[in-house]
DNA sequence: ACCGCCGTACATCGAAAGATGCAGTCCAGG
DNA sequence: CCTGGACTGCATCTTTCGATGTACGGCGGT
């Protein structure tokens, strides 16, 4: 049996809902709430399997209690809406939502939905799926220009120098940080840019940015 | 009518799916390839609407080949595969792929999965949608940190220095490249630093960075 | 134990970076 | 016209950087 909680705020359109999810024998629907708030505190009680989440909600958005009820581990999240917008979907994709579906879809697709979801699977709307994957091949990949195999070179005192020189700190900064005198500094930067074949601190800072030091 | 090419080398697995399309009225199949090069060649002639890839084939793999495919903007792909790697997931996606399923897939998946992706949505294994979404939600959001609006407040010259500094290049590497004397270089690099809130060269190069300048 | 090697550490010194003062140019508004 | 402001440009001076030489403790090899 799946346990479900309905979040929506439209009493119509949950009353929908709860009505689709009770069709099925193998759906129960545990809770209802009518605002975020609500969704987040009824997901700790109940513990859910799965919370049918509307995005446009009072006192709460979805993608917020979506955020809140997957940072608790409370249960997976199928997000609904009716507006197939970017802001939407992938904000809601980023609270770790396991689902998105749009409001016009099927009862029965609903259904397989919120079983697939229950599975430990995802699913999207084939309407969004499309912007998504364009959003997702859009995103650079990380160039080879920064190669974390160089670092391999390094002294463990030369990465923490490298380190600091990535927050833009001075050698007296670095010297105060690491506890060391500021000659001592100067020696470990001079020696990390002669390993990483770097003809300044700037040019460091650059490196270690690239690699997300 | 769906125009479908069928690109797989194994032959009973491409008779069984050549089995399965043709089972649908709505949809036609007019070419077999049994590798990735042929499968460019005929989606050349043919011009499909849809061309069914499997991931693994000699020649050229489907990877490969659904970026020449969709580079040429001949045909929709939509990639079928054995193993569940996110090797071949999100290459095939950042191939540009309009939809990604495994082969165990129902007949009637696989059919609906078809007209989907004919339609100009995507689709994707529920079973791979998970990592997908878990992989977009990782990508790392630009932080505020990065406020291209700060750049206002400088000067024409003063963003190229900047632009320079975020290469790592040194005030007479500077004064070379924008032909000006090292002490003007000297001047532009003070003054930004100064509107920026800067103490050194080296936040503003990583503030460059960040900047993706 | 001895040696060489590596990592760490510091001091010195020439080179670079950065702050500051000031001059020429261009334009908008009085 | 001319005046004030913004931008660009250069020179001077102090601070910081970076290269180099040196030293000392730990570690493996013969």
């Amino acid at each position: 049996m799946i346990r479900v909680l309905v979040a929506e705020d439209q009493s119509a359109v949950r009353a929908g809902l709860v009505l689709i999810l009770r069709s099925a024998p193998d759906i129960e629907v545990v809770g209802e709430a009518a605002d975020g708030e609500q969704a987040v505190a009824m997901a700790r009680d109940l513990r859910p399997d799965l919370v049918l989440m509307d995005v446009q909600m009072p006192r709460l958005d979805g993608v917020s209690a979506t955020r809140q009820v997957v940072a608790e581990r409370l249960a997976d999240v199928l997000v609904l809406t009716t507006f197939d917008l970017d802001e939407y979907v992938f904000g809601a994709l980023r609270a770790g939502a396991s689902g998105f579906l749009l409001k016009n879809t099927e009862a029965k697709d609903l259904l397989a939905a919120v079983r697939t979801v229950a599975r430990g699977e995802g699913l999207i709307a084939p309407a969004v799926t499309r912007r998504l994957i364009a959003e997702f091949a859009a995103k650079p990949v990380r160039e080879p220009t920064a190669d974390p195999a160089v670092l391999d070179a390094l002294t463990r005192r030369e990465r923490e120098v490298l380190s600091c020189l990535g927050e833009g700190l001075s050698n007296a900064d670095i010297a105060a940080r690491l506890d060391m005198a500021e000659a001592t500094v100067k020696t470990h930067v001079s020696r990390l840019l002669g390993k990483l074949e770097l003809r300044s601190r700037v040019q460091a800072a650059v490196l270690a940015q690239e690699l997300g030091i």
